[in-house]
DNA sequence: GAGATAATGTTATATTATTGCAATAGAGGT
DNA sequence: ACCTCTATTGCAATAATATAACATTATCTC
């Protein structure tokens, strides 16, 4: 069990109710829009809430076993795509690796974060970036439907401890 | 051989004159710094530059084979972080695939657009979503090394053809 | 030219992801 | 509740992407 006082956002948070928000969210939505939000998908969506890191799709298979549910890859992959199809769940493409969304905003287009030296991913809005890249493309006659902007770098806690 | 008017930056230029530009300039660029611009990173670089598309590692040795080249996979890897690393050639994070540098200035953060029908991908400076990634970061006490900022949609030659 | 360094060649293997098909569970109508 | 259709999951095989480790060759420096 998580603690109080985990580090997220490169800050203080309670874990629990963060995941257990998120969780409710997940499920609310999908009642919503009559999605299945099944005991497999629910239990990698958990996985991913429980770190403020990017876990790759075999490391999920790993603690899938251990959870006792089948641990083919395809598994993983399918409930990951479902969560990002959804907006549960981002990739990093720069980790091939997945992260739980963070922001209960729909239709967002975020920017990651990623510490290099503790793996923390911070999701954050950049709407101004994000218009200021349509408008760029736009002149240029360019649609823009999907985009990942995910910066590298060191995280505040990381910069202190060299 | 490439003929005028091929199409990049969705728009028409001499591909030729495009391309030896940009090896002259990386020629230019490694005498200056005393590194090797050796055959198989040149060839690699003009593989690179002959599309306005990515090609994966695995793509670009099929090549370097029909070229008389090795085909290992270090081989392609190794040349490739070559060109990454001192800017001749950026990898698309999304595709797993990688693209010759089309803007001459040194140091940029570009953005690419990828075009998911003709799969052209187009580089952008966006200086002010660098600038405003890294004031949202800084607010936040991240320091950002890299960024990699990819859009994907339909460019405009696309968007006409349905 | 000799020794040190950098690049390439080669083999093996690790990591990430998908395809195809069978079995099972859930949704919707009657 | 029962049937039917569809969605999800299980499973086996394999594809696609990437790296490690070490031998060999080329290049740089003196």
């Amino acid at each position: 069990m998580e603690e109080k006082s985990a580090s997220f956002g490169f800050e203080q948070h309670d874990h629990n109710v963060c995941l257990s928000k998120a969780i409710q969210a997940a499920e609310d939505y999908c009642t919503k829009y009559k999605l299945q939000f099944t005991p497999l998908r629910r239990k990698v969506l958990e996985l991913l809430l429980e770190e403020h890191r990017a876990l790759g799709a075999y490391a999920i298979l790993d603690l899938l076993r251990d959870a006792g549910f089948s641990s083919q890859p395809p598994v993983a992959y399918r409930a990951l795509s479902f969560l990002v199809e959804h907006g549960f769940a981002h990739k990093i493409e720069r980790l091939n690796a997945f992260v739980a969304c963070t922001l209960s905003d729909t239709s967002h287009s975020p920017i990651f974060m990623i510490c290099r030296k503790c793996e923390t991913v911070v999701e954050a809005q950049s709407l101004s970036s994000n218009l200021n890249i349509s408008a760029a493309a736009k002149a240029k006659g360019f649609e823009v439907e999907q985009t990942n902007f995910e910066a590298k770098g060191v995280c505040h806690s990381c910069v202190e401890t060299v």
